[in-house]
DNA sequence: CACTTGACCTGTCCGC
DNA sequence: TGCGGACAGGTCAAGT
């Protein structure tokens, strides 16, 4: 499940420990995780240094001085952990609860070592990938990074661009439209959620029944989601870790995403979880009135 | 073309 | 305790 602010706490901690490095050596044990050509791997991995760590919607690019990247989505269960050699541990401690004391487990998919520490891809249910790509025009060329909408926290994304793109999918759901990762990029069910309840709008209503103002506030509320969890460091439902190893906190914020059966904080009335988008769906029936 | 559904995978949970 | 099946949810391919 991560989605936009989890893979910003991934890349945030990922830039601090592997900037400048150099690759001595990448390995995977699940070929579809690392779909590469072994020997542009030994030519633009190997021997490569790591010259930052970007993010685009959610994915990780990690550019190198061979004039190559590596392209990494999570999917759903992905995990990207660093993991400091003995005597180079990371500032402040290594967190007690991390995962880095058990690396490699039955969930390690590639291991790259680099001079200093080691990074960890860890996928559970091997949809992630760590692909290699040429650097120069990568975001044009590539066919998934080509298709992103914009990025929902930049300063410059203004309430006409998502208004706009959200209603080209007027036949759709509200919900199924956020997700698109063309209309913005980033969004996925956990934020869909908690935005269209902060937005009092019900996610099974059709585009075209939504309001301008409460588009405007959903377009508000999506950013000011998205923003708190970054700062909390993302949400852990389920197996969700940062560079370290460390699980975020926001889902003991979130006020209906896997909370059925519980109270809404809002009105008390009982949470249900719905299907929606083909999506299990987390909904206050009183708050979100279905709109058709 | 717009939209929906199934596939990709594995681990977990639920009912019997 | 074991077992089948539903479910988790990001993206792509195939279907309507």
């Amino acid at each position: 499940m991560p989605e936009l602010p989890e893979v910003e706490t991934v890349r945030a901690g990922l830039v601090q420990f592997l900037v400048g490095q150099k690759i001595l050596s990448a390995e995977s044990t699940w070929e579809k995780s690392f779909p590469n050509d072994p020997k542009l791997v030994r030519d633009k991995v190997v021997e490569a240094t790591v010259l930052s760590v970007d993010r685009r919607g959610k994915a990780i690019i990690i550019p190198l001085s061979s004039s190559y990247s590596l392209l990494i989505h999570l999917k759903m269960t992905g995990q990207l952990v660093y993991k400091p050699n003995q005597g180079q541990g990371f500032g402040g401690g290594h967190p007690t609860d991390s995962l880095i004391h058990s690396l490699p487990d039955t969930s390690t998919r590639v291991i790259i070592t680099l001079t200093n520490g080691t990074l960890f891809f860890n996928d559970q249910r091997k949809f992630g990938y760590v692909k290699l790509e040429k650097t120069a025009g990568l975001y044009e060329r590539n066919l998934f990074l080509r298709k992103l909408g914009p990025e929902p926290l930049e300063e410059n994304y203004t309430f006409e661009q998502f208004k706009t793109a959200v209603q080209k999918h007027n036949k759709t759901t509200i919900k199924a439209a956020i997700l698109d990762q063309t209309v913005v990029a980033g969004v996925g069910n956990i934020y869909a959620d908690e935005g269209l309840f902060a937005a009092k709008i019900h996610p099974a209503t059709k585009v075209s029944q939504v309001s301008t103002v409460k588009l405007h506030r959903l377009f508000d509320v999506l950013r000011e989601v998205m923003q708190l969890s970054i700062k909390l460091g993302g949400s852990s439902d389920r197996n969700y870790v940062d560079a370290k190893g460390k699980k975020g906190s926001y889902l003991k914020f979130a006020k209906v995403f896997r909370r059925e059966g519980k109270e809404c904080p809002v009105c008390g009335s009982e949470i249900t979880k719905i299907r929606v988008a083909g999506r299990g769906t987390h909904v206050c029936p009183k708050c979100q009135k279905i709109k058709k």
